[in-house]
DNA sequence: TATATATTTAACTAATAGGTTAATTAACAC
DNA sequence: GTGTTAATTAACCTATTAGTTAAATATATA
């Protein structure tokens, strides 16, 4: 499957190395030595995970004599960030309030028949 | 690896037919057949989808009759919606708008004490 | 009790993920 | 040129994923 770019983007998050690389480079550009360096982890891991995070756009890459500098691009969190709106309302309403919301939607779906 | 939670939820959601069943349940509790009706996919395989739910903490479960209920819980949401909190200005664009944005942190901060 | 419906479990498969080591490429410095 | 540093590619391994079909379980109903 081709995946869409909203899963490759979970997808992406949801390793804790990658994670943590992306955090690392909310500080500014970093070389793939300066992401490597806090992990136990080869440097072949670390081009990897770049790799996955260069894929769903997460990070952005130019270059520099031998280095290869990274950069965030915020972009994909910001189309998580939208599609998390369908369900904030399920946790910024009180349980009353997420009651009310629910018995609204069921008499909503009887007007609709 | 034994998985932490960031990780896992963001696994659960990296994958579209799972996002549509979380979708699907914003409207209210359904068994497995409702949810399994709109997809090309033999019931097992959405058994295993729900299995990934539930283990990221996604849905809870119940029992009725022979039916086994699904509903939302929002909670790993909300976790991932702090996740993000860091990387907000980074797209919440303008040093104006960060300004307030940050100026917002700063009351919420108080809020919480 | 027998049968139908809802769902799960078991066993299997092919593809992907996440790591390794060893070899390779690219750019700089002498 | 030679050597050094930065990073990637290749080849490999093991575990996990996402699906399948067939069998099993649980509950309701005739």
């Amino acid at each position: 499957m081709t995946q869409d770019q909203l899963s490759t983007t979970f997808h992406a998050l949801a390793d804790p190395t990658r994670r943590a690389i992306l955090a690392s480079l909310t500080t500014g550009e970093k070389t793939v030595s300066d992401l490597a360096e806090p992990f136990d982890m080869t440097m072949p891991a670390i081009t990897k995970h770049l790799k996955v995070l260069e894929k769903a756009k997460l990070i952005e890459r130019s270059k520099q004599a031998q280095y290869r500098p990274c950069h965030l691009n915020p972009e994909p969190l910001k189309d998580i960030d939208k599609w998390m709106e369908q369900y904030r309302k399920f946790w910024e309403a009180s349980f009353d309030r997420l009651d009310d919301y629910l018995q609204q939607l069921q008499t909503k779906d009887k007007d609709d028949e």
